[in-house]
DNA sequence: GCCGTTTTCGGCCCGACTGTTTTCAGTCG
C-alpha cells in the first residue's frame, strides 16, 4: 500500500460519513488527511515506525488517523471502511461522481428506491422514476441523465498545453463583450498545476449581463451549465467546463485569491482572518461592515499579516507559514534560464538536425545547450552506439569551428538498463561533456528493485544528470515504482542533478517530489526534452513546475552563465557516501513538526 | 476527527445558482 493508497481510502470514508450525513468536520478531517498523505514526498511506510508517533505529527492527522494509517499499512484496508460499505454499497460512490448528485441524493436514490449503481440510476431517470422523490422534477431528472453521459465521456482531467489551447482563444474571444475592464483565467490554470480540471475565468465589469450573454453564445459551447450575473458554467463540446465569473472591479483581488485557489489554501487564508475578526469572502475583506480591501490580492495577504504568495505555491503546503515568515522563496523564472540540457535530433528519434537545433538554441538567445540523442537499447528510437555519439561528436567540434554563437555540449540520454549499468561503453561514455541517464524499459520492476536499478547509475562517476525520474506520462502511463526519497537524498549526496522535463506529457519531476528532493538537498536541471525545434518553446511548463516545487534559480543549474556551468560540469563530481552505497535510509530528520509550514525550510 | 498568540472544549470558510420548495435544500466551487 502506498500514500495514493491510504489517500484513496480516506477519501472513500469521506464520501460514505457523507452520504450517512455524519459530523460534516468529521468528514473534512478525513480528506483533510487524504490530501497531506497525497502530496507526502515520502512513504507513508518509512515514516509509520511501530507506533506512528510520526504519523501523528502530520498536519491534520492526529492520533487517530495515525493508527487508521497504519492499519492499511499493515492490512490493506480498514475495518471501519469495512463497516461503513455494509450500510452504504461502495457503488454509490461513482453515481456521486455525476454532475447534480451528491451524498443527499445518492442517499435518496438508495434508501428510497433501492439504485445502488451508476446503470441503475440511468435506468431509472429513462423510465421516470425519479419524479416519486420529494424534491425531484423532471428539469433535475433530465439534468442527472445529461450528468450521467458527459461522466461516461469526460476525460477527467486535461493537461495544462491542452488546456491552455482551449482556453486562450476563449478569453480572446469574450475580451470583446462590453464593459470588461480585466479578463484573467484563475484556478488551477493560473497555479499552473501539471492538469487541470476545469478553467475558470475571472472578469471585473460593472455589469455582468452582456457578459454572461456572449460566454454563453461561444460557438465551441456544448452545453450551458449555468447562467447568472455572477456566475455562469458551460461545457465546451471537447468535454472540458470552463466557469466564468464577474465581480465589480473593487472586488477584483479578492475574487482572483478566491478564485485562483486552491481550496486548502483559501480555507487557510480564511482562517488565519476570523482569528483576526475578519471575514474574507470573494468581495472583500471586512470587518463586521466595514470593508478593509479587497482590489487587490496584495490587499487580501496584508489583511492576514502575510506578503503575497505566488500563484504556483498555493497548495497549503508550507506556503503560508513562510509567507508569514517573510521566507517564500524568491521563485525561479523563464527569464532565468540560460540553456536546454536534453534534446534529440534526426540522429535518432528528433525530427530536425544538429545544425537545425542548434540554430534554433542561438534564437531563442541561450548561452549553452547539449545534444542527447538516443542510445542503442532503445531500438524504437534509433539508439546510437557508441560510434554513432563519435561521428556526432566530431559533427559537433565541425560546427563548433564555425562559431554557432553558443556552446554545444556533447552529450547523450543514456538508458539504465535493468541491472543498472548503463548502455554505453567507458570509452564512448568519456567523449561526452555531460551524462544523463534515464530508465526506458523494463517499468514493472519493484520499487526496491527499481531504485537498486537507479541507485547504481547514479554512482557511475561520469553521471551528471538524471532524466524524467519517475518516467510518468500523464495520462498514459503512471510512474513507475521508485523510492524519489532515496533517489533524492543519492542525487543531494554525490551532486547528480535531478531533471525537470518540461513536455507537458511528462512534467518529471513533478512538484511534490521537486520539493521534497529540494529539501533533501538536491539540486536540478529544467529542460525541454526536444524533439523538434518547436518543441524548445515549451521550456516555461517546466518553469511552472519547477515553481510549483518552490525553486529559487540557484536551485537551478541551466540558470548559471556559461563560465559557471562549464565550471560545475568540468569539477569532477563527488563520490558516493557509504550510506548511499549501501542504500540505507538515513536516520529520520527531526522535521515534520505540528505547524503546516514547517515541514519546510526556508529558502 | 483535528486543533490551540482567545481554547484541552467548542469551534471548524463562504457564497452563487438551480429547481423545487412557498422559504429552502442540494450541489458546486
Amino acid at each position: 500500500m502506498d500514500n495514493a493508497d491510504v489517500a484513496r481510502i480516506f477519501d472513500e470514508i469521506a464520501d460514505l460519513l457523507e452520504i450517512l450525513d455524519e459530523n460534516p468536520f468529521r468528514v473534512r478531517a478525513y480528506r483533510n488527511a487524504a490530501r497531506t498523505v497525497r502530496v507526502l514526498g515520502e512513504p507513508l511506510a518509512s515514516l509509520a515506525g511501530e507506533d506512528g508517533a510520526a504519523l501523528a505529527k502530520l498536519p491534520g492527522i492526529g492520533k487517530d488517523l495515525a493508527g487508521k494509517i497504519l492499519e492499511i499499512l499493515k492490512t490493506g484496508d480498514l475495518e471501519l471502511r469495512r463497516e461503513l460499505t455494509k450500510k452504504i454499497p461502495a457503488t454509490l460512490l461513482e453515481m456521486m461522481r455525476v454532475q447534480g448528485v451528491g451524498p443527499k441524493r445518492a442517499r435518496q436514490f438508495y434508501q428510497e428506491l433501492g439504485i445502488r449503481t451508476l446503470q441503475e440510476l440511468e435506468d431509472a431517470a429513462r423510465s421516470g422514476r425519479l419524479l416519486k422523490l420529494r424534491g425531484m422534477g423532471p428539469t433535475l431528472q433530465s439534468r442527472i441523465l445529461q450528468g450521467i453521459s458527459a461522466h461516461r465521456a469526460r476525460a477527467s482531467r486535461y493537461r495544462l498545453d491542452e488546456a491552455e489551447r482551449q482556453v486562450l482563444p476563449f478569453v480572446d474571444y469574450l475580451r470583446k463583450a462590453p464593459g470588461i475592464e480585466i479578463i484573467e483565467v484563475a484556478g488551477s490554470f493560473r497555479r499552473r498545476c501539471d492538469t487541470v480540471g476545469d478553467a475558470d475565468i475571472l472578469v471585473a465589469a460593472a455589469n455582468g449581463r452582456p457578459i454572461a450573454d456572449r460566454f454563453v453564445a461561444y460557438p465551441e459551447v456544448g452545453r450551458v451549465l449555468a447562467q447568472g450575473t455572477t456566475r455562469s458554467s458551460v461545457l465546451l463540446q471537447s468535454g472540458l467546463q470552463v466557469d466564468l465569473r464577474v465581480v465589480p472591479r473593487v472586488s477584483y483581488g479578492a475574487a482572483l485569491h478566491y478564485f485562483t485557489g486552491s481550496k486548502a489554501h483559501n480555507i487557510a487564508v480564511r482562517a488565519m482572518g476570523v482569528k483576526r475578526g475578519l471575514k474574507i469572502n470573494e468581495y472583500g475583506v471586512y470587518k463586521g461592515a466595514r470593508r478593509m480591501g479587497g482590489r487587490t490580492e496584495e490587499e487580501v495577504y496584508r489583511a492576514v499579516g502575510l506578503r503575497f504568495v505566488p500563484p504556483e505555491l498555493r497548495e497549503d503546503r508550507g506556503e503560508l507559514e513562510a509567507a508569514r515568515r517573510g521566507r517564500l522563496p524568491d521563485l525561479v523564472e523563464l527569464r532565468h534560464i540560460r540553456g536546454d540540457l536534453q534534446m534529440h535530433t534526426d540522429a535518432t528519434d528528433g525530427a530536425d538536425s544538429l545544425e537545425e537545433m542548434v540554430r534554433a538554441c542561438r534564437d531563442r538567445g541561450y548561452a549553452y545547450m547539449a545534444i542527447t540523442d538516443h542510445t542503442k537499447t532503445l531500438r524504437m528510437a534509433g539508439g546510437m552506439e557508441g560510434a554513432g555519439f563519435r561521428r556526432q561528436g566530431r559533427a559537433i567540434e565541425k560546427l563548433k569551428e564555425r562559431g554557432p554563437g553558443l556552446a554545444v555540449f556533447k552529450s547523450a540520454e543514456v538508458d539504465i538498463l535493468p541491472d543498472g549499468r548503463l548502455d554505453l561503453d567507458e570509452q564512448a561514455l568519456g567523449t561526452l561533456d555531460i551524462v544523463m541517464v534515464a530508465v526506458h524499459s523494463k517499468f514493472d520492476m519493484t520499487e526496491e528493485a527499481m531504485t537498486e536499478r537507479v541507485l547504481r547509475a547514479l554512482r557511475h562517476p561520469n553521471v551528471r544528470i538524471f532524466a524524467h525520474p519517475t518516467g510518468r506520462l500523464l495520462g498514459r502511463r503512471d510512474p513507475y515504482p521508485i523510492d524519489m526519497a532515496r533517489i533524492a537524498r543519492a542525487a543531494a549526496d554525490t551532486g547528480v542533478l535531478l531533471e525537470i522535463d518540461a513536455q507537458p506529457e511528462r512534467l518529471d519531476l513533478d512538484d511534490v517530489h521537486t520539493k521534497m528532493a529540494k529539501e533533501a538537498g538536491a539540486r536540478f536541471v529544467i529542460d525541454t526534452d526536444a524533439h523538434r525545434v518547436a518543441d524548445l518553446d515549451i521550456m516555461r511548463f517546466g518553469v511552472d513546475q519547477a515553481r510549483r516545487g518552490w525553486l529559487t534559480a540557484d536551485d537551478v543549474a541551466n540558470t548559471l552563465d556559461l563560465a559557471a556551468f562549464r565550471r560545475l560540469i568540468e569539477t569532477p563530481r563527488r563520490l558516493p557516501s557509504a550510506a548511499s552505497i549501501k542504500g540505507r535510509p538515513r536516520a529520520p530528520r527531526k522535521r515534520r513538526l505540528k505547524r503546516r509550514g514547517r515541514t519546510t525550510r526556508g529558502s
